[in-house]
DNA sequence: CTTGCGTATCTTTTT
DNA sequence: GATACGCAAG
């Protein structure tokens, strides 16, 4: 029932379809939008924020707005700002992380912590784990610590504290001790009053569940939630919003069960099926037109994404007026390499016919088959990024000096302290260690306190022991600088006088001037925050990574990556079975991973707006050597009248004879699969033969010598002037035509 | 404490 | 094939 029937339209409103509309409109009771790619997700949600300001239902403070990255929560928040027009401080609209964090500092003292606890990242979770385990006499090498961190992780993900885990769950693990582990750990991070990422959430339920005042508390805040992403939220997440809309019933979570991509780490699908089951009578609403994708490519989309069963179903429409487009082209190749170049010749011609390169991306099933076009690219001078590589903060030097700042603001982090105590080298290796933790532990006090007294005792050689001082008082020091002078200036001194910056000016690796600019840029970051608290959360929380993302460049990144992004031409390489679908995928999550798998497909073909290259080839090199592959059964789901196939000249032309059966159509051993092999056996669409193809003035590659153009022809036998190496003579089989 | 060598492993990743 | 890690020697 719209709020405001009889006023004047807001054209905040007109602007909307009439689903989106629905949605935005449908403001009492819980709501859940099934929104496909590309069908305006994030303009529903904002507008609904807006109209929820504007119709008086709700002071923006009373609103609480959950992202899943920091980066949709920034998007998030422009948006709104934009069409509300006032400021939006006093929002809660952030991360689950963000927002749990900034809750749990006013109850801390609950849970055993006080609101000026530390955020731990992965880093320090290993090795505090590794502590713990190492206590309590764990042979590390038949039970290696990540494997029970991510036992712990996902107890986190499902709310389940040590107390909760049942004894049936506990006994993969160092033969049933994972639970008392899991216990002890809880235990010293408490003591280190610390929580790691997963305690965020873990606690706050915790605390919304024991504590009903508090809980009441919170509903009288929160007249509103708006969820973003929910197909990726896990059991806790969930636990922690059915909780805070327990008060109101007022909770619109939008979602997509066919891009649930993240069952690995704890996301679970069934939150978002079983929405209407959780909280009766909710509403449903379906936005099924794309603006994004033309015609060919959601129709491909869609038929791919149909084989999966157990959806809440939605058929994606064509909602552009230009929809109509090219198929979706199915291209064939001999290996991996002959696929890297098929990509990058395509990306040249676009290029060549005007397309900015920023309009392009390469999405890869896997990390490492970034590497061969990155080779490519780099060869054919194609500027580019690889998106979700190492992030400024997870850099080494970026990760010391967070840790002498951590010592700075919080002397008892002892993580932190650990760290840093002998980088640079100060002679403080582990013996000197294992004395302060020796002291730490008898005394029970932090590391800096037992290093302090380990100093004055004496229990340490005479050079260790000057070194040891000298940071100690260090640290007296810059603390005291710290009060006086701020805090960028204080990282700065601090940094310099700990010999920080000095082990980098001495180290001759080529990295090491990088690393100085990054040290620069994080003392300037600092000075974007009014305290040093206040940049410690956020670093602790936020991770972005920034830098080489300006100028027209492709992007280069993994299909998890690019959900939430859109390129006029995607390319799509890799479908073999094995790879995409992955083996590991399907081997540790059966059915239902070759399900997510298969989302994950439909996830990489919505990117695209106008383009859509899809490839896969016959041979590639994995791990050092060759294995031949067939195509992925998601090629075989592609419905047919939607997609063009294609193979490649060099394919045709030189290598009929080496084609695995698969690719010529005769029936194959290669088959793992008892699946129809007829149809994954399209026919190679050879170029009209030519037996001694080429001419002078063709544009000819070489594998080894990239470009050139032909300057004369005897026979099998060709003259090439390369353009990036000298002129030479070759066989004509190793050259290959350019159009 | 640092260095070198052998061995095991090799999907996806945010907070 | 490359890297990362653990262990033993220097």
């Amino acid at each position: 029932m719209p709020v405001s029937a009889a006023a004047p339209q807001p054209d905040y409103l007109t602007r909307l379809n009439p689903e989106q509309r629905e949605a935005v409109e449908a403001l009492d009771g819980p709501l859940l939008v099934l929104a496909g790619a590309g069908t305006g997700k994030t303009r529903v949600l904002t507008t609904r924020f807006a109209h929820l300001i504007m119709t008086q239902r709700a002071f923006p403070g009373q609103v609480l707005s959950v992202t899943f990255t920091n980066k949709a929560a920034r998007e998030m928040r422009e948006r709104v700002a934009a069409i509300i027009q006032r400021p939006v401080e006093g929002l809660w609209l952030g991360t689950f992380h963000a927002l749990c964090a900034r809750m749990l500092r006013r109850h801390a003292e609950l849970v055993g912590l006080t609101s000026a606890f530390t955020i731990l990242d992965t880093d320090d979770q290993m090795r505090l784990l590794k502590q713990v385990m190492d206590a309590a006499g764990i042979d590390a090498k038949r039970w290696p610590a990540p494997g029970l961190m991510a036992q712990v992780q996902r107890w986190k993900d499902r709310g389940i504290t040590p107390a909760r885990v049942t004894p049936a769950e506990d006994t993969d693990y160092a033969g049933g001790r994972a639970r008392a582990l899991y216990a002890a750990y809880q235990e010293r991070l408490k003591d280190l009053n610390c929580a790691d990422f997963g305690d965020l959430m873990l606690h706050m339920v915790e605390i919304l569940r024991d504590h009903p005042e508090v809980l009441a508390d919170w509903h009288r805040r929160f007249r509103y939630i708006l969820v973003d992403e929910y197909q990726d939220t896990n059991l806790v997440q969930y636990l922690w919003l059915r909780l805070l809309a327990q008060g109101h019933r007022n909770i619109c979570c939008v979602g997509d069960d066919d891009q649930s991509i993240y069952s690995w780490r704890g996301a679970e699908i069934e939150n978002i099926l079983r929405f209407e089951k959780d909280f009766p009578n909710a509403k449903v609403v379906r936005l099924e037109s794309n603006y994004r994708s033309t015609r060919p490519i959601l129709a491909a989309a869609s038929g791919l994404i149909a084989h999966n069963s157990g959806r809440l179903g939605k058929t994606l429409r064509a909602g552009r007026n230009d929809a109509d487009g090219e198929k979706v082209r199915v291209v064939a190749l001999w290996d991996s390499e002959e696929e890297a170049r098929m990509v990058g010749e395509r990306i040249e011609a676009a290029q060549r016919s005007g397309h900015p390169l920023a309009e392009i991306a390469i999405l890869v099933r896997a990390g490492f088959q970034t590497r061969a076009f990155e080779e490519r690219l780099i060869t054919l001078g194609v500027p580019y990024r690889v998106v979700g590589g190492l992030k400024f903060y997870e850099r080494a030097e970026i990760r010391d000096a967070m840790a002498y700042l951590r010592v700075l603001a919080q002397p008892s982090d002892d993580l932190a302290f650990e760290r840093i105590v002998n980088t640079p080298k100060r002679g403080l290796g582990d013996t000197a260690l294992r004395k302060m933790h020796e002291i730490a532990r008898a005394e029970r006090i932090p590391l800096a306190l037992a290093a302090g007294k380990l100093v004055q005792g004496g229990g340490l050689a005479g050079k260790a022991r000057m070194a040891l001082s000298e940071l100690l008082h260090g640290f007296a020091r810059w603390r005291e600088q710290l009060g006086r002078e701020g805090h960028v200036v204080t990282a700065a001194t601090l940094l310099d006088e700990s010999g920080y910056t000095e082990m980098w000016k001495q180290d001759k690796s080529p990295e090491a001037p990088g690393r100085l600019e990054n040290l620069k840029e994080f003392v300037r970051a600092l000075g974007e925050f009014e305290s040093l608290n206040g940049f410690l959360e956020h670093v602790a929380l936020v991770m972005e990574n920034d830098e080489n993302s300006q100028g027209d460049r492709l992007s280069l990144m993994t299909l998890h990556a690019a959900k939430g992004l859109e390129f006029d031409m995607v390319f799509l390489p890799g479908w073999e079975e094995g790879l995409f679908p992955h083996s590991r995928a399907m081997e540790e999550g059966g059915e239902k991973g070759l399900e997510e798998e298969r989302r994950l497909a439909y996830v990489g073909l919505t990117r695209a707006r106008k383009q859509a290259i899809v490839s896969c080839a016959a041979n590639r090199r994995m791990y050092g050597n060759w294995s031949s592959s067939i195509p992925s059964r998601f090629l075989d789901e592609l419905p047919i009248e939607h997609i063009q196939r294609e193979g490649s000249a060099g394919m045709a032309r030189n290598r009929v004879v080496d084609m695995p059966s698969v690719f010529t159509g005769a029936s194959g051993l290669t088959a793992r699969k008892p699946r129809s092999i007829e149809s994954a056996a399209w026919e190679v669409q050879a170029r009209p033969a030519r037996s001694s193809a080429l001419r002078v003035g063709d544009r000819v590659f070489h594998q080894k010598f990239g470009y050139g153009r032909v300057t004369g022809v005897e026979e099998n036998r060709v003259d090439v002037a390369f353009e990036k190496s000298d002129p030479k003579r070759v066989l004509d089989s190793f050259l290959e035509l350019v159009s």
